[in-house]
RNA sequence: GCUCAAGUGGCGGAAUUGGUAGACGCGCUGGAUUCAAAAUCCAGUUCUUUCGGGAGUGUGGGUUCGAUUCCCACCUUGAGUACCA
């Protein structure tokens, strides 16, 4: 019987689907282990051979679990809202539903063909309201919580309402608004309830606020910043600009030092916590604040201006402070004869986009606003500035610069003409600031002089704070992330308005579902897309969505027009699989005490700061609120590296009449039977070769007089080549080229080949694009390789994690190894198993396999193992090795990598069970020893010979031995070792 | 600019605590089988060589009996990030 990896993928897959093999049950006596891929986002396009590759590893895991005993939970989904069924259906009217079914049944398709032990009786879809109900629900969980600061965690906001009742604000110590008035228990209980709601929306961890937001209007939506790159949308790279708009936050800052903290106990990769170290961007130093001079009257406290500084230490080094354009007492301070000059600047600097701001930062540009400050220790009066390289949105929006101590305050001040002073002792700032820390000393600054870094900042602080000029303080760059989006194929949010304020739905009317609009676009008021449904009305009395028509504002009210982004319903969702069908529950308590957490979490390392951030956040706070048991969702992480597309080129070849060439024909005639030629690779290794090569074919084949030949210029380009076209030995398909559906202009084009009439293109590898016609869908190798052999390739391919490039001709390689493995037990038709026992070779081989095979998998080494399994299986086939002992546990030992050929081998012989729950082998030491060692015998560290040597020689018979040999007597040419290194069982090595 | 990762044959890569560099596979060369091709099998394949050997893991140093592995400096490539006070 041959190997027909068609038929038996099929029939395996059908078994596993049928007997619901991965079924994870959330009841069993076996320790748990979860493995989890980030689910995908079900695009037209279809899954490509670099998607599946983290699929296959945890696969491959998760199998390997199952027969280390532990009760696997291994499921799968699809983050199925998202933008580009949304454009889709703006451009063709289609329901962004009915496309997203159609994408997830590809999806599906193509993972089943893979073989993967999902169970799918878990499969959850963020845009399935039966899921997103619980999207809304943690919601409105968030909007009824706020940050207490002294319990460092989330409460219930009735716990806040009680305080204000009792105490009224001044003692909460919460993370909040900054700009909150201070009430007292009177003055909180005769507060309209409306004021109350005020109130209390800028305490609540979610919260409607006027920010500034990146909206980028060829989308029609505001866009987080992790969905910016480079100043443009992460989709589609439409250009975003800065705009006030009222809209839904969450107060992910309350959570910025734990999330910090949280890095330190999860093993993930470290470039991924380093990009959220720097993402939530700590910096410990001083809030300062500084005095406008200006004339007060009694009753009037002067203006101070707040800055925030890491270096407090340098205090004494100020000579002016810079605010931010936007900030809002430039208008204050700002006297007349500078205001003309400072109304330009601001109105310049509002024009230009955070792209020029970005793209141009060499740029210095401010103005004087006219007034000063007073510095708090020496009492000088300082400039005050204005400039963009201050931003609004970080600290205060003002600093104190030091522009001996900092390049950007160094280069305004030079700019300007403004004092540099030095306060650092022995440190040159004539070129350029000096922003080192570390061994300097503080000059010139009063009780801070002779101090090194260290030192002048603990006592700055202290200083700062004794005369109440400030306080220390840790600020973090991390900003509050805006939850509002202005689409329509998102969550909708359980929320209505009643007198301008929100109001939450009660949970037990979820979910509130999507509705019907017309069209997909924002309103013509610049509305968001729901603005277009005409039933979005909730009505309190029935407690039903009602039409727009039946507002009335006592019992109907209007509902919230924005949806949540896409990280909503991806930043829970691993919680949701411990339990996906509970209709009653996020998820059971017995489930989540059961599974806990997510024990490895594959997927891109593109999620850095997105989803991973924001999931990490929402488990701190279920976590706080007790609904989850563990406040981080995923023990380790693994990022898979992308895999690159080899693309292939053909070089075309353009002849031209050289310009200004005088000939007796017109010059069309010279070149018009010329075809459009194509030269293959290596005919040429210059443009010089190349256009020889072209010429010579032209003369020879008539095509062109050779009285015109140097009229001709021949010029090259290389264009792409499907890459289906070119074989292992990059040789064009060159039929299968001219006939490509895109390849038209080219049915007539003649192909300058190699001696042997092949043609041969270039390769470069690529990232992986329809554009670059190296795109290599999965469904065609599983056709004619099978899914093991996808499977073992890609995990062949190299380092999970690393970036690598696919070339479909090596998986020949792994498909000849799965066939010499099912000739291990097939000859010819038969089916050949021995039931003698093994030999101490074949018991060697067995498990030198196995030891090797289980460090790989534990080490997530899955390239090497492929390699070990075709080691295993060549010196099997030497040892013409057909016995039962020995080819069960090798095929346990392949059944996570290539399960269906494992499968059916293993039914072959005689098993009526599914060999996916099978013990792992053990591994036998004494199988491996040895009695003699080939020893490699070096001179000054290079290996020349070996000689093998008994392992119960001592180190003097070794040495005696090795120095007789006449090996040795030739390398050594007559010199006496200066030393002689015999190290047992490794090596020896001649020093001399 | 800053942070991180990585540089090994024609190519993907291996060498797990410092101990035979190039496992395994692709490709290539030669051979067997075949009418022929595919498939399969066998042998070879880092470079160089006067066939004894010599050199060799980005470059230059260092530690060591011994370095792809550890240390220092530099070069190159890739990724992330970017006026964060």
């Amino acid at each position: 019987m041959q190997y027909n990896h068609q038929e038996i993928e099929k029939k395996w897959q059908e078994f596993w689907a049928e007997k619901q093999t991965f079924k994870a049950s959330n009841n069993s006596n076996k320790p748990k282990y979860y493995v989890l891929d980030m689910f995908p986002y079900p695009s037209g396009a279809g899954l490509h051979v670099g998607h599946p590759l983290g699929y296959i590893a945890s696969d491959i895991y998760a199998r390997y679990k199952r027969h280390k005993g532990f009760n696997v939970l291994h499921p799968q989904g699809y983050d199925s809202f998202g933008l580009p069924a949304e454009q889709y259906a703006i451009q063709t009217g289609q329901h962004p539903a009915k496309t997203t079914e159609v994408n997830i049944k590809t999806y599906r398709r193509q993972l089943d063909q893979i073989g993967f032990s999902f169970d799918w009786s878990r499969e959850v879809r963020t845009s399935n309201p039966e899921y997103y109900k619980w999207t809304q629900w943690i919601f409105i969980q968030l909007f009824n919580s706020w940050y207490n600061k002294d319990a460092d965690k989330a409460e219930d906001i009735t716990s806040l309402i009680s305080i204000f009742t009792k105490e009224g604000n001044k003692t909460v110590n919460a993370v909040c608004d900054d700009d909150i008035i201070s009430f007292s228990s009177d003055e909180w209980n005769d507060f309209s309830s409306v004021k109350q709601e005020e109130i209390l929306l800028q305490y609540r961890l979610t919260f409607l606020s006027d920010t500034e937001v990146n909206w980028c209007p060829a989308l029609g939506t505001v866009l987080a910043n992790d969905e910016i790159v480079n100043g443009v949308s992460e989709r589609g790279g439409h250009p975003v600009v800065r705009k006030k708009m009222t809209q839904w936050s969450m107060r992910i800052s309350a959570y910025a030092q734990r999330l910090l903290d949280g890095l330190q106990t999860i093993d993930w990769p470290q470039p991924l916590k380093d990009s959220q170290t720097n993402w939530i961007g700590r910096s410990q130093g001083a809030m300062v604040n500084f005095q406008v001079d200006e004339p007060t009257t009694n009753n009037q406290q002067p203006k101070t201006i707040s800055v925030f500084t890491t270096r407090p230490d340098t205090i004494f080094g100020v000579s002016f402070m810079t605010l931010a354009p936007e900030h809002e007492l430039v208008s204050q301070i700002t006297t007349d004869e500078q205001r003309v000059k400072v109304k330009t600047y601001i109105e310049a600097t509002a024009k230009r986009s955070e792209r020029d701001r970005m793209a141009d930062v060499k740029t210095i540009s401010g103005a004087f606003t006219g007034a000063y400050a007073i510095h708090p220790f020496t009492g000088e009066k300082i400039q005050i500035w204005i400039g963009d390289y201050v931003l609004a949105s970080y600290g205060t929006g003002a600093v104190m610069a030091v522009p001996c101590g900092d390049q950007r305050d160094y280069d305004f001040a030079k700019h300007f003409n403004i004092p540099i002073p030095n306060i650092f002792e022995n440190v040159d700032i004539s070129e350029a600031a000096h922003a080192d820390k570390e061994g300097t000393v503080i000059a010139n600054s009063d009780f801070l002089s002779g101090l090194k870094y260290k030192k002048a900042l603990k006592l700055a602080i202290y200083e700062i704070e004794k005369r109440g000029f400030g306080y220390g303080k840790t600020n973090y760059r991390l900003r509050d992330a805006v939850f509002s989006r202005q689409r329509y194929w998102g969550e909708p949010f359980p929320v209505y308005y009643k007198d301008g304020m929100p109001q939450m739905i009660d949970a037990g009317y979820l979910p509130i579902v999507l509705p019907e609009v017309e069209k997909y676009l924002p309103t013509e008021d610049g509305k968001p897309p729901l603005g277009n449904a005409d039933i979005w009305a909730w009505d309190t009395s029935a407690n039903k969505v009602v039409a727009n028509s039946k507002i009335d504002n006592t019992t109907v009210f209007p509902l919230e027009l924005n949806t949540m982004p896409g990280w909503a319903g991806s930043s829970w969702y691993f919680n949701r699989y411990m339990d996906a069908n509970n209709a009653n529950e996020f998820a059971s308590k017995e489930a989540l005490d059961y599974w806990k957490e997510v024990d490895l979490y594959i997927g891109g390392s593109e999620h850095a700061t997105g989803h991973l951030l924001y999931a990490r956040f929402w488990q701190k706070f279920l976590f706080d609120k007790e609904i989850v048991p563990v406040d981080e969702f995923a023990k380790k992480l693994i990022n898979q590296g992308m895999i690159l597309g080899t693309s292939a080129f053909v070089y075309k070849t353009s002849v031209f009449v050289k310009n200004g060439c005088a000939i007796d024909k017109s010059n069309d005639d010279v070149i018009e039977n010329i075809p459009t030629l194509f030269v293959s690779k290596t005919l040429f290794s210059s443009d010089d070769e190349f256009e020889n090569v072209v010429k010579n074919y032209l003369l020879d084949k008539k095509l062109l007089h050779p009285n015109y030949a140097d009229l001709v210029m021949i010029t090259k380009n290389a264009i792409h080549a499907d890459v289906s076209l070119v074989n292992a030995s990059d040789e064009l398909d060159i039929e299968g080229f001219k006939n490509h559906p895109l390849n038209q202009d080219y049915r007539d084009a003649a192909f300058i080949t190699e001696k042997d009439n092949t043609f041969k293109v270039a390769r470069e590898v690529e990232k992986m694009s329809k554009s670059k016609f190296n795109v290599v869908n999965p469904d065609l190798i599983c056709e004619e390789y099978g899914a093991d052999a996808l499977r073992l390739f890609e995990m062949f391919l190299g380092p999970l994690e690393q970036t690598k490039p696919w070339k479909t001709s090596g998986i020949s390689g792994v498909y000849s190894f799965l066939k010499k493995l099912w000739k291990l037990f097939y000859s010819g038709e038969n089916l050949e198993i021995s039931e003698e026992k093994p030999t101490k070779d074949e018991l060697k081989t067995l498990h030198k396999t196995i030891k090797k095979v289980e460090e790989d998998i534990e080490n997530f080494s899955f390239n090497t193992s492929v390699s070990t399994f075709m080691i295993a299986v060549n010196e099997l086939t030497a040892q013409k090795c057909n016995k039962r002992k020995i080819l069960e546990p090798l095929l346990v030992l392949i059944s996570p990598y290539a399960p269906h050929i494992a499968e059916e081998l293993w039914s072959q012989l005689g098993h009526t069970e599914s060999i996916s729950t099978v013990q792992f082998p053990v591994f036998e030491p004494k199988n491996l020893v040895e009695s003699a060692k080939n020893y490699p015998i070096s001179f000054n560290g290079k290996m020349r010979f070996t000689l093998e040597l008994s392992l119960d020689l001592s180190k003097e018979e070794i040495e005696k031995i090795v120095m007789e040999h006449d090996k040795t007597k030739a390398q050594l040419q007559g010199r006496t070792p200066k030393k002689v290194i015999i190290v047992p069982g490794k090596i020896v090595n001649i020093v001399g």
